[in-house]
DNA sequence: ACCGGCGGGACCACCCGTTCTT
DNA sequence: AAGAACGGGTGGTCCCGCCGGT
């Protein structure tokens, strides 16, 4: 009883509740699931290695995410909740038209550059190709894929709309603008796996502010 | 003797030589293959799928293509071939630079929107990802990704490159466009795995020729 | 509390821990590797059917002994631990230098007409002759049996050099007739598979004894 | 027909027959399927590797052996053949009983320690050890290696018992020491699968040699 | 909550024998 | 007789999900 009492006084260290034991656990596995997603795709996805580089017994991993679907999905929202606040916060205080654009070119670039971006063009590109087990599911797993994508990504193109109509584009050409921004950083960012290039990207994207700014003075 | 006349004319069936069955038996393991690719994408891509969809004996299959990889990539080889080719005819007979430019749109989209595109992506994306089987190979199944990639795209390009330089485009500034425009594209066509809007595409594939006529003629 | 008590008392059956679980299985798959291996040899040795005659899970086993060389080896190492106790058991409490050829020459009969030998035999053949996987291993498997082999003999061999040195025989003729009487029922023992023929070999025996007297007293 | 007889002279280089170039190509298939069998063993043992190695397809290969035990079996005795022969020439021409002994013993190491003697133990422990697909067949497998040996090792052995008999020495006595005699050897061959020692194994028999000396004598 | 034994299915590489074709 | 295509079976490894223990 001595004993356990003077342990109980040693250990100053802020004893954690279960329930944030639980949240640390479930954020290591998370990440370990995101980086082995990154390492080896989705094709290459090991339950195993998740829980390896985790450091956390599979026994652990089942318990916190009982499926492998139940692990990969939540690494997606993951990792967007992660990135797309980011993003919001750059959308603000940019002051003429041009400096929106670029502001948009550098986030995108971070974006569509980022291993994120595969990780999500990977699992989209599965998506429903798979399981599609006789009867209807609730959800595919491509919906849900889908769903978190837009769930985290719309408000960052409203918070960028914002942005550009605040500097006096007409909302609908400021839409067409973040489009065709987004969609050309994004096809580079794939054009990449097949070849890099990564000066003539710096002159494409240069020449695309250049062109953008012609074409709103011209209006 | 009549005999061996009657013979030669009674059988119609097709007498084939060992290499045209050969060959008849590749093409269709092939086929079979790019479907399955095209379905299940490669995380789902199953030996024997292939061979039961070419109807093909696994024993045959094996003989052709002895490791999954060797199919994979004999696959991309195929599809990419038959792509480049349809490519090259288009680029031909165009006038003017904006014609050119509509054409482009064209290919690319029948390009970037098809399966093909997508298997090349998700080929890409896993690209070494996986591997890592300790010792320097000859060439990682990334690279080979890559190099049937730029083997097959490059002598499109330059076709193209120079369908617009001769509606007189200055070589410098028609290479951006080009690049610029399969961006966005290929951009869209990405896009659209997580939010299809058919629509808006074509709104913005419309924006971008006049920002194009703009800019070429300002100039 | 009376419930819990009780509880105890009740439950006879025999309630094993999770180590206790574990150690029965692998016992069981070890000795169903033996059986396999002394029916079928090396070359007829399949994982299925081990699991099959140890009446175990294709999982449960692969979780005990992930590959078939891991079980095996484990195999052999279980089979030597076993015959190694009782040699040396057998080396003490002899008194004359006949009476110790006899016992060891019991003893080697036991030994190398065992199904045991035979296994170690068949392992030691094929040996290195697979493997040839390019890079250095830690240890080639041939070396690893080997070492198995040496570790479990050599004490025996100790012991037994012991026993025919505490009759008089000075060491080193000691250590060369213990050689010269293993390999005796060595060389049977493999000319038997071949052609059998167990009267012959007794008079054998009993002559080799003999010669050993006569060389000892002449001596 | 003019042409014929141009052929017919030109070709001065010795055209061989069918038959002469059939048993060329059953020399280098057996050859090259002893290579094998003591570079892998037997479990090891591929049809495939052996037309590689002879420089054959598989085509020709199964024509002249068409199941892998055919040319298992062919190869054994192709490889006793070739060592009985020379076993035999050895056997004549030794005086005394002691130059008989080191003949005999030569004779033994270099059979003994040879890969042909590996090779035969190898296929002997497999022996039945597998197949006894239900009904009788005409001999197994097993029985048909040992006939092999018998038919082989038996003539040698009868030589040897000729030579010693010839010194001097009674036939049963004769007959005993040179079983004890390839025993040893034997033994020694074996033994060296788990642990080489050549200076002892000189050692040993040269030891064994002089208690056959001491033990002729004072008879 | 966490751990690891366990079940069993799936997949690919390999291999042997047969069946055309030359 | 020789060569190549082809058929299909098999075995080892891997992997996910479950569940009894701690």
């Amino acid at each position: 009883l001595t004993a356990q009492l003077a342990g109980t006084v040693v250990s100053v260290v802020p004893r954690r509740t279960q329930a944030q034991r639980s949240e640390r656990m479930r954020q290591r596995i998370l990440d370990a699931a995101v980086q082995v997603l990154g390492d080896k795709g989705y094709a290459g996805f090991r339950m195993a290695d998740v829980a390896q580089v985790a450091g956390v017994s599979r026994g652990a991993q089942s318990h916190h995410y009982p499926t492998k679907d139940d692990l990969v999905l939540a690494s997606l929202e993951h990792v967007f909740r992660t990135a797309s606040q980011r993003a919001r916060d750059r959308a603000h205080s940019v002051r003429s038209a041009d400096a929106a654009i670029k502001a948009l070119l550098d986030d995108s670039v971070d974006f569509f550059f980022s291993d994120l971006f595969l990780i999500a063009i990977d699992l989209a590109i599965v998506g429903d190709r798979s399981a599609s087990n006789g009867y209807p599911q609730a959800q595919s797993r491509g919906e849900k894929i889908r769903s978190i994508s837009r769930a985290h990504r719309l408000p960052v193109e409203a918070a960028w709309l914002q942005a550009l109509v605040d500097t006096g584009v007409p909302v609908r050409l400021a839409e067409d603008l973040l489009w065709l921004t987004a969609s050309i950083v994004r096809g580079l960012a794939i054009r990449r796996l097949l070849a890099d290039d990564p000066a003539r990207f710096k002159r494409l994207l240069t020449l695309w502010r250049s062109m953008v700014s012609d074409f709103l003075q011209q209006r």
